[in-house]
DNA sequence: AGGCGTATTTGTCCAGGACAAACAGGCTTT
DNA sequence: AAAGCCTGTTTGTCCTGGACAAATACGCCT
């Protein structure tokens, strides 16, 4: 887990180690492409060890967005840095058209990194729809949006950075006033947490508000927890319900894997509940999938009229 | 980045890149450890692919849990299991003698998983201490404290993502609280974030508290972010500081490497600040070293004095 | 005790071969 | 036209076994 050569100081090239960190290609995938493709093409140091010249991990950044955004490497790894950033721009025309007034204020806010402005901009959304409807519908929205614009390379990384954490602070001090302000809450108890690849947060952040707003008690264990401690949680907090977000980032086997196991390990009684972008995510024998938010309430209400074993949607 | 085969249904056997993740060992150490001591001994699939046994993938993880704690892998990894539970125990005397009744509070109610109880709790040492000396001392302190019990086996991996989520929520909230009473805001503008080999996004959230009393402009982008895109964000937000936070997870040739880039590719009339437990944390040209967040106060009072250049501590 | 040189430990890197899952494209069927 | 099936190609991950540098431990001298 140590990295030897960081070599920032040998001006600007990376190891191999640091090129698998910041553009999330793992070692043997960055080595298979030179092998195959010719590119990247790494100097070597005095070890004979690779080092990426910086303009090649830029591009390795740029192609990594692509191959997310569904371009296949073996057409595009060996293109100019030119036709690439051509190839990343002209998705941008279509989703612009149908985006709201509301989705286009904060997208320019945070192209201007007017940050104060930002988070007012957003509770002010939560005030006016209400916490449910922002949560259920607007929050969604300006997630995808955002990832849509970054995808395309019309908005920096720390611009995204930057919009997941006011967010998810709007999110959480409206999550927070409405606990401070209720009286009591009634069952099912939801434990809510994502599988170790899924690093994002802001679906169960979401979750957890219209959990919360049902007046279910709810747990959330953040992002990154390993199936085994899921369960070992959920039976350690009495959950009747174990409510998991999959972002694009995981893969459908990741899910799927993951899913089989964890129903595998845990009490049949206590239900799985899946939701999130995660392409090819199915509803599996005692795993529901919730295709959106909106689908937690009558999934709620349907479970507190007893029907306990059978799945929502 | 896709896992071909997580095997889930395969009666509880693991393969090298989920075992990579869930016990943060890389596959070449688990290729290495398997050739040299003999342990792991994963069984293969129909294919020569490693699986991995539950019983070997749990005693991987109370052998990493032991390395961090400073013990050789090449004397421990051949040990019985037994042995080496009864080499995690012996640590917990000590630390817990010095335990103030509060951290002793927090932690029972973390292992009664008493959700409720412990947001108030939490909550309530907000209030009676003030925000300032909650961020600085007592969550610091409550931080430490479950990080040993911990890596002393008393406390599960999910109860301690419980303990940061809540501690998370609570100091949200109280920053909120002060955000939203105040009237303005004076410079230096300050960027908080952490390289991306540092997940703990708990410490640049106690400074943050911290910074915002002071009356500092804060912007914080979260963990994880790749060290050209903190440049960037940097000059986007026209920050005078970068806040950095390292955790022991980090290590120091990490640490060093990327603040000495970060230095490079960065304005020099920014200053960058850096905190947190990660060992051999040293001040170099250009980079101060807060020890402890109670240093940020008088730094921040040197810097509105006219003193851009010089570092505090 | 404390500083220093040598020996051992340990994690990462390398090459190049292999294979299964994912994908694309052409075909037939409803 | 949409949905299903087959086939060839693309692509990421895994394998083995060898090598070496950084980190650590150990013995020696002051």
């Amino acid at each position: 887990m140590t990295i030897y050569k960081p070599k920032g100081d040998s001006a600007s090239a990376m190891s191999i180690a640091a090129v698998e960190l910041d553009c999330g290609l793992s070692k043997d995938t960055l080595r298979v492409w030179e092998r195959r493709y010719g590119f990247p093409a790494p100097v070597r140091d005095d070890h004979d060890e690779r080092l990426y010249p910086a303009d090649q991990v830029g591009k390795l950044r740029l192609l990594r967005r692509l191959i997310d955004a569904g371009h296949r490497p073996g057409k595009i790894v060996t293109r100019s840095l030119e036709e690439l950033t051509a190839l990343a721009r002209p998705v941008a025309g279509r989703p612009a058209a149908m985006e709201s007034a509301e989705v286009r204020d904060v997208l320019d806010l945070l192209r201007a990194h007017r940050t104060e402005r930002l988070r007012e901009a957003l509770a002010g959304q939560v005030l006016q729809h209400g916490l449910g409807a922002f949560a259920m519908e607007v929050a969604p929205d300006l997630a995808k949006a955002v990832g849509a614009a970054w995808s395309r390379g019309d908005l920096e990384i720390h611009e995204e950075h930057l919009f997941t954490e006011q967010l998810t602070a709007v999110l959480r001090s409206a999550i927070n006033g409405v606990l401070n302000g209720r009286l009591s809450s009634d069952p099912p108890r939801v434990l809510l947490t994502t599988f170790p690849q899924e690093p994002h947060a802001l679906g169960i952040l979401m979750a957890e508000a219209v959990f919360v707003l049902q007046g279910c008690p709810t747990v959330s264990l953040g992002a990154r927890v390993p199936i085994p401690e899921i369960a070992s949680a959920a039976r350690a907090h009495g959950a009747q319900i174990v409510a998991l977000s999959f972002s694009a980032c995981m893969t459908s086997a990741q899910a799927h894997g993951g899913l089989a196991e964890l129903r595998r390990t845990m009490d049949p009684a206590v239900q799985i509940w899946a939701g999130g972008s995660c392409p090819g995510l199915r509803a599996r024998d005692g795993v529901s999938v919730l295709r959106t938010l909106v689908d937690i309430a009558p999934g709620v209400l349907a479970w507190r009229q007893g029907a306990h074993g059978a799945a929502p949607a």
